[in-house]
DNA sequence: CATTTTTATGCATTTTTATGCGCATTATGT
DNA sequence: ACATAATGCGCATAAAAATGCATAAAAATG
């Protein structure tokens, strides 16, 4: 393997775990702890990640406002991007939502993955601008500042033209019965656009939202393909949806 | 086999599995790893790869970020930036360019103005999101990552059905034989664009990009209102744009 | 057409780079 | 403070790259 390509894949691993250990990526990368060190002492000079004791963690960037709006449940919510960028394959056309967690989502998403992500959210599009292949298209319209997000007319009917083999939504609420629900119905409105465009829905969900019903129904459980939660996939709470044909993970 | 052709087998490689040894190239192309190297040289001069110990990557864009780009000149451009935005009445459309200095502008743009700004710039549009009653309408398309801009036949598309009182434009070049330039052909077509829809063009422009002549034409002198720049508006390098009728600041 | 010049290539030799190992030194955590 | 783990440094070695030189093919020249 080549070095550069040993460095990008250590990249990755600290994007995805924010921490990595030098032993870990000895035995997983095949060379032993002194290349590794080598590796994090060349990143670090190169400013791209902090080597501390044992190993290294992700630089800290430097914006902090809606990163740290963000951060509320942050842990929960790169649980949930972790086992979410697994499902994201080569050459896929994706749709992303402007949630939180799909935010942590596009960190992790691998450099060698080729895909092209349709958003409508200012930040993730800012993150995505970092990787080096996908290709980011913005869904144009009127901003909602507080969200960071386009909305309104020009997005739905944007996203109507659109078709797509992934969708990754955040949700406002989610239960059995009600379906998705949103508390704003010009996001519904869009999620339920995104959900026709889309072949496969994939729904990232902290536990938080479980069985909570808001105002505005976006979509019945049976149009979700895949519920991404912070919580054990084997949890009795799943049972139903899973009857219903959700994959839980 | 052609050297020539033998390097375009390269390149497609490595577009393909986004790394190539010398080795394995040596089999296969049937010359020495002598010839490789001599042949991964080239294209790295090039600057259509990137040549590492043992092979070759694909190029990654060492361009500047878009931090450091807006950090350069940065009194410069503020100095621009506070005589322009003198020139924003309340109640007026505006569309402003990607460029840096307007990233100033949309900085100091007083919290009394309403107006309704389109933009195409992530950054500019970010910043706006911090101002409490500017409408902000953004223009959706392919995201250009270095610059965190859309470009684009949908950009294009887009402004042309605007009607604007302002638009705001950095440039490439600028003088009065040539009228404005831009060094990239997809911006300057969208900065033709904005001018068309625009009742009045300001070009926010420094020092060093005065009597600069870059590739594709944007526009004749004649069209532009203001240019707005860091140095005197007496000087008398500016005379021949006034008798054009520009007003200069 | 003959011959000179240029170009592409391979080979031998030297230089540089990447990597692992041992050992002394420096953190880290009870 | 002491035991353990992590680190830095020098050195050895193998792999890769650069360099200089030779040669053969291709192109240019008269």
């Amino acid at each position: 393997m080549l070095k550069e390509e040993r460095q990008h894949q250590i990249l990755d691993k600290i994007k995805l775990n924010r921490k990595v250990l030098s032993s870990d990526l000895s035995i997983e990368l095949n060379v032993s702890e002194d290349t590794i060190r080598r590796d994090l002492n060349e990143l670090s000079i190169k400013g791209l990640i902090k080597k501390v004791h044992g190993g290294a963690l992700p630089k800290e960037s430097t914006a902090p406002s809606y990163e740290e709006r963000s951060s509320f449940n942050l842990k929960e919510k790169n649980s949930i991007a972790k086992k979410a960028v697994n499902l994201i394959k080569d050459g896929q056309v994706i749709i992303m939502s402007g949630s939180t967690t799909n935010l942590q989502l596009a960190k992790i998403i691998p450099s060698d993955i080729n895909a092209t992500i349709y958003t409508y959210s200012l930040p993730i599009a800012l993150q995505l601008t970092e990787h080096p292949s996908v290709e980011i298209i913005f869904i144009g319209g009127k901003l909602n500042k507080a969200a960071q997000v386009t909305v309104g007319l020009d997005v739905v009917s944007s996203i109507s033209e659109l078709r797509a083999d992934l969708c990754f939504m955040g949700t406002g609420g989610i239960n059995v019965a009600n379906g998705m629900t949103e508390p704003d119905w010009e996001v519904s409105h869009i999620k339920k656009c995104m959900i026709s465009a889309s072949n496969s829905v994939i729904v990232l969900c902290t536990k938080n939202k479980l069985n909570k019903v808001k105002r505005y129904a976006v979509s019945p459980i049976n149009k979700i393909n895949t519920i991404v939660t912070d919580i054990s996939p084997d949890a009795q709470i799943f049972n139903p949806f899973k009857e219903k044909g959700v994959t839980i993970l």
